[in-house]
DNA sequence: CGTGCAAAGTTGGATTTCACAACCCAGTGG
DNA sequence: CCACTGGGTTGTGAAATCCAACTTTGCACG
């Protein structure tokens, strides 16, 4: 996407994730859907760039597409570990959703195993303190192309 | 952006922050830039689609407009508490890219005021336990429209 | 046999969005 | 007077998207 602009893995990140329908597709995938016409029906996706879209995705290596019938030849979208790793981004907006754009209760709640409606929080992975914006500096930023 | 498709808040928020060059623009705008010129130049999109994507995010409240000089009349885009909610999501994409896309080391590193370079990681609120697939069931899900 | 259905796309054409360069306006500095 | 900066807007053409219809392979029903 971005030839020119900071070299920067957001901007990397958003070539592969970030075209119009591809988290949605992915938020069905990840939900355990693996089938295009289910994908197409529950994002509302056109058929045409759904296609493409999941293309795009298993060449990135996000997704691979898997046969599971011979005859007539039929295949599901199953997520890679780059897939799965998505599945928190995924979380973080939601909950942002949630948050500032959704009006009234979430539609979607999950439930964490120790108990709770997940909340997801962002925290430093060494020592496990919430990120803010206070406590973070950078070392060093991509330069302008 | 889907009239059809499951109900759900990550559609939500895509429809104000997944278009082309939203994220980017945030991005500059967290890093501390503030300034029409300079979030084009360090983005790369274009004046006129970047001058959408601001009105846009203004008018959803995750940016406010404020004009810093009178004569002549001058204007800086400063986030609300929706917009610096959005530095975990930000974090999280920039860790995935830089895992799964950018080749190389990363181009931008955050250093934590615990002193470690940071890398992000998805806990439960509640538990402060880490987000994990096996971790998670859905209590309800969105209808499909 | 003929009809209907399902899955996983592909195709054609209209509409919308995007990219790029050029332009505008107000003020500032030389 | 001239160029330059900041913050955009305008016009034109290219690209992406939307939508409905069609295709292909096979199964099930009557």
């Amino acid at each position: 996407m971005a030839v020119r602009g900071r070299q920067c893995s957001i901007a990397d990140a958003l070539a592969v994730i970030g075209e119009k329908w591809s988290l949605l597709a992915l938020r069905e995938i990840l939900l355990g859907e693996r089938r295009f016409d289910q994908i197409a029906r529950n994002t509302g996706a056109s058929r045409d760039i759904l296609a493409a879209r999941l293309r795009t995705l298993v060449a990135a290596g996000v997704l691979t597409r898997r046969q599971y019938e011979a005859h007539p030849p039929r295949y599901e979208y199953v997520p890679t570990e780059a897939g799965r790793a998505l599945q928190p981004i995924l979380l973080n907006l939601m909950d942002w959703g949630d948050r500032y754009v959704t009006d009234g209760p979430p539609p979607t709640v999950w439930r964490h195993s120790c108990g709770a409606d997940l909340h997801p929080e962002t925290v430093c992975a060494h020592c496990g303190e919430p990120v803010t914006e206070e406590g973070l500096s950078a070392v060093r930023l991509g330069p302008v192309r």
